[in-house]
DNA sequence: GCGGACATGCGATTTTTATAACACCTCTGC
DNA sequence: GCAGAGGTGTTATAAAAATCGCATGTCCGC
């Protein structure tokens, strides 16, 4: 049997332990209770991350002795979707007022260098828009 | 006794019903309900959102007979921790990095005249960033 | 080759959540 | 003034999640 559809909720203390390893990338039982708030016993990680894996959030890798727990969906999928439900959520879908609200933070610091940068992606996503606009006049 | 402090984690069942509410606004038990997946019945939302504003999340408005419930964080700071949260989970603590995914992603879709507006924020967060740089060159 | 450090596998228990039934109010229309 | 629609408060129960202890296994250094 295949592991279940990931679509799953996660529970109260499964969450964090995702946020983890999207932070870390890959990370043992041991390093994943070091960052978690609470501090869980190490049996308790343990079994939790065997649950999330049962469900198919988390595989392992086995690296000599111990195992090396990952996030089965690739961190910019996990990324795309939670960008999308938060702006749906707080945003009502636009992604302009995420923009804003990213750019406007007081507590954002967005440097010079990185507004540049910014800049650029506009231009971008413009050219892209247009390339996509030709595409569908000649459809 | 006052209503503890906020910041517990939801659980699967309270995301959801939160979601709603940050969505609407503001809403009766039934309208909740009628948005939940997995068709939860009318007592058990209810019962949910009691136990909401017992954990301080949501308080409610009593208008003529029925109840309204409602966040008691307002929108934009849940916004802010949101935001701050998915960008240190998922970008590295990198605004910009957030923002190119916003950007970036096929199914974004931003609009030329969007596109303009967020021009318009980054010169205005340049602006403010300048403005900062002078008065502390001043302090 | 033995003891300790460090892991895993499994099982058991406690706590929290999720769900819903039931009794009881309060307007509204007839 | 009474029946019914639509609320609420309360309480019970089943299901899921969280936590941990213990037995066991493997490498490392002495």
């Amino acid at each position: 049997m295949s592991a279940r559809r990931v679509p799953t909720l996660l529970t109260k203390r499964e969450r964090p332990i995702m946020d983890v390893l999207y932070r870390l990338g890959r990370a043992t039982a041991a390093e994943v209770m070091e960052r978690l708030a609470g501090a869980p016993g190490y049996s308790t990680v343990r079994t939790q991350l065997g649950v999330l894996e049962r469900k198919g959030h988390v595989k392992h890798e086995e690296e000599g002795l111990r195992y090396i727990y990952m996030p089965t969906v690739p961190r910019h999928s996990a990324r795309r979707s939670a960008l999308k439900h938060l702006v749906d959520t707080f945003f009502e879908g636009s992604t302009t007022k995420a923009v804003a609200a990213l750019l406007g933070g007081e507590a954002s610091r967005v440097s010079e260098e990185d507004l540049s940068r910014i800049e650029d992606l506009v231009k971008n996503a413009r050219i892209e828009e247009l390339a996509r606009n030709a595409r569908s006049d000649g459809r």
